[in-house]
DNA sequence: AGCCATAATTGATCTCGATCAAAGTTCAGC
DNA sequence: GCTGAACTTTGATCGAGATCAATTATGGCT
């Protein structure tokens, strides 16, 4: 199922990871026993602080792997400082590119970030010899471009208000795990994204992000329990407003 | 090199397509004789008229393939008749996802387009046999993600007279087979698209397309050879116009 | 050529979201 | 608990692009 939230909607490993707190989705099959050792000797982990630029657009990146612990984003700058964030990385997510030495996009943590890290070479010689790993990526890849063409249509014809809206029903059914269309009553989730951040991410300013959150509070559809932390008394009337079929929410 | 132009900015396959006016690019090696034999026997062509629905959103999709003549457009719907293009597919670009039963967006012939096509469950088996289809559709991919999320900033952050001059800077480049930082001279080229069309893929409506065009050619960054021909004085003065960092292009 | 349907341009006006500006909150650190 | 910096909300105004509404090409057809 592919997320409008991110490219990286889909798990990345799933290595019985020892010390992460999650545990990364199926690449290996179980019975690839080498494969899961050998990736088990390459990992590594690092914490970025809130803030912290973990890879620039055009820079090298040496590795690959997954978000353990936080959220980090991916955008990409204008030389006027116009900022647009193409993607969002909550914990399981994917990060890299098997066979791209390259960074396109900024990658940003948004909160303090831990990643479970992999080698790039060593992983994409891992990526030809076993028979499993390039399949799956090759899914979660086409999951990321769904979408990222979701999100085209957020972009360029949704309003403010549906972009808000779209935005935290994301959210909300990411980190409370129901799917979107399970229309369930009452939800609470953190919002892991600054004011700035959303509006980054939604095509709009941080004024006319806190003026939609203002009115959808106003009304009674969402309900700010501090700023970071929202309850949605009813999930339905948030689906309402964000202009997707109602009766099926916006995944295919 | 990913193009922001659309999704299938890679090309599909290196088969020596009999009757093909084009030859498809790299999949299967050259050496791998049986591959190719089997796609050989696998493919087949379709022509559709312009304007006609290849695919519906939603529907099955039985094939995948290439297209070899015309234009065609990826793009979703929303209830209220909202439309948003979310990939455009020139000659040679691939259509269709391995793996994937169901279409995700509608596909429509923008002109009149003829397909090279073969069915999806054999190409598939044939994809799990041969090591470098695979890792080929793998790359592509990822390329078609950049170029979705190119479109994501300019859906977002530009303004209209940069969405129009980097939509022309880019099937100008395209259709003239240069790179969009080879700042050439004079280029002519086919518009393949209707105002609406322009306007479905900008994220505006086709009046703004029409008097961004207009504002252009007054200030002579194109001219109007006819509606759907347009020759550009100084390639340079176009990318100007794009919004992106001007010593290298919108690509990575 | 002339006709007609479709596509494109141009004009007038309106509106949503941007911009500029000022308070109001929150929370980390002393 | 205070203080100050960063974040957020709210207000006033502006403007780019949408919307509504005519015209004006354009190209396919007989």
């Amino acid at each position: 199922m592919a997320s409008i939230l991110t490219g990286q909607a889909v798990k990345a490993f799933n290595i019985n990871c020892g010390e992460c707190p999650i545990r990364h989705r199926a690449v290996c099959s179980r019975s690839d026993t080498d494969e899961l050792a050998l990736l088990e000797s390459m990992k590594s982990y690092k914490t970025y602080e809130q803030g912290q630029t973990i890879v620039w657009a055009g820079d090298q990146m040496a590795f690959v792997g997954s978000v353990v612990k936080g959220v980090a984003t991916l955008s990409q700058t204008m030389e006027d400082g116009r900022r647009q964030m193409v993607g969002l990385l909550l914990p399981s997510d994917f990060v890299g590119r098997p066979g791209r030495n390259l960074a396109p996009f900024d990658v940003v943590a948004a909160t303090e970030v831990t990643l479970c890290r992999f080698q790039r070479a060593p992983f994409e010689k891992l990526l030809t010899s076993s028979p499993n790993i390039g399949p799956r990526l090759l899914q979660m890849t086409l999951d990321e471009l769904d979408a990222a063409r979701e999100w085209m249509l957020l972009l360029g014809r949704k309003t403010a208000r549906e972009k808000i809206a779209s935005l935290l029903a994301i959210i909300a059914s990411r980190e409370a795990n129901i799917g979107l269309r399970s229309a369930a009553g009452k939800v609470r989730f953190d919002l892991p994204l600054s004011r700035e951040a959303m509006a980054d991410y939604l095509g709009l300013t941080l004024e006319t992000v806190s003026r939609q959150m203002s009115t959808l509070k106003r009304e009674g559809v969402i309900v700010l329990e501090s700023k970071r932390v929202i309850s949605v008394p009813n999930f339905a009337n948030l689906l309402n407003e964000t202009g997707d079929d109602t009766d099926g929410g916006m995944l295919t």
